[in-house]
DNA sequence: TGTACATCAGTGAACGCGCGTTCACTGATGTAC
DNA sequence: TGTACATCAGTGAACGCGCGTTCACTGATGTAC
């Protein structure tokens, strides 16, 4: 993961994956088949071990953009440059190859789903209904959110004034544009 | 283009790009000096060209989301799988370099002062004045957007029903949220 | 128009190095009796 | 507890190939007189 981020996965050589983990190239190919098998292996345990900290968060407070003065409970995950660069160039590889991109589809339908489960939730408590099925408000909240992760960062890698916000401003005005008080009419 | 699109800047080696493009790696040592080079030129030229594109196409007419009954202008730009690709990588590389990260944001931030006076001219034309300063409008246009493009393009390529329309939902959304009725208070 | 020279994009051979991959092996750990 | 064998993650040497980079060169095009 930290060369993949460090310098992309397609400029990171097996030998380099191996001096970093202190191992032998005997020992990679004892493991695993192939690059890309690695990728897939790593990314699988990504997604769990991200899953689980979403989880762990997400229900706790911090809201999200304060989308409702507070009320709802979306709360900000807030940039992780590793996982941004690494999951980034996996899509880019995904969009390569047609049987990589079924995984990850399968993944971010499951993502988007337990995503769509907490923003009724959120929006519930809020006193709130969506009007679009969640799971399409939460496609257009990864969308935007991945958007700003990567702005952010650039943003950052130039030295210029970062706006991390803005992301979250967003994601907040979708929720509240796409959604209506429950006991209004549609 | 077409090799950094189809199998990523890092695994794209120099012989092949003087393979595909019919001349010897002497040749390519004396119009470049390194892979990195070449790449800026590459995406220097693509945005000039992209610039134009965008400037001809906007004010044309179809509007981004229809955003406000068909009344603002900003027109959809359809997916493009190679742009997206190559700028995409192009983002990740220059997070990882900060002189290149410099010349992204200096390129990025022409871009988004022209969508801002874009934006401006589309609301105007609905009768309507933003909320937010224009050009952070943008940023979320922008955001939403290039996530939007590389869902689109993953959900293609694993053979998933496509969503190509929810960005521009959202789109629609942000510029409604964060604009209001010119003559209305603030 | 004709000759002489300058320029310079592109050639192609050469180099050493690090790549991906294979494979016979070692040696620590687990299991059987 | 002690001995014999099985397992298997990891070793390290070996291979041929393609990489990035250099460089003396060619030959088409432009300029001077």
């Amino acid at each position: 993961m930290e060369l993949f981020a460090e310098q992309g996965y397609g400029a990171t050589s097996i030998p380099e994956i191996c001096a970093r983990a202190g191992l032998t190239k005997g020992a990679f190919y004892s493991n695993f088949d192939s690059k890309d098998a690695l990728f897939l292996a790593l990314m699988d345990r990504s997604w769990q071990r991200r899953a689980e900290r979403i989880r762990s968060v997400l229900p706790a407070g911090e809201t999200l953009g304060r989308a409702f003065e507070g009320r709802s409970a979306l709360p900000a995950l807030e940039t992780d440059r590793q996982w941004t660069l690494v999951s980034t160039e996996f899509s880019l590889h995904a969009i390569r190859r047609p049987e990589v991109a079924a995984l990850l589809v399968q993944h971010e339908t499951r993502v988007r789903s337990e995503l769509a489960d907490l923003i009724g939730t959120s929006l519930e408590r809020a006193g709130r209904v969506p009007t679009v099925p969640a799971v399409e408000l939460a496609r257009m909240i990864v969308a935007v959110t991945e958007g700003s992760d990567i702005q952010t960062l650039t943003d950052a890698a130039a030295g210029a004034g970062v706006h991390a916000r803005q992301g979250q401003r967003a994601v907040a005005a979708l929720l509240r544009h796409f959604s209506r008080p429950a006991d209004a009419a549609g």
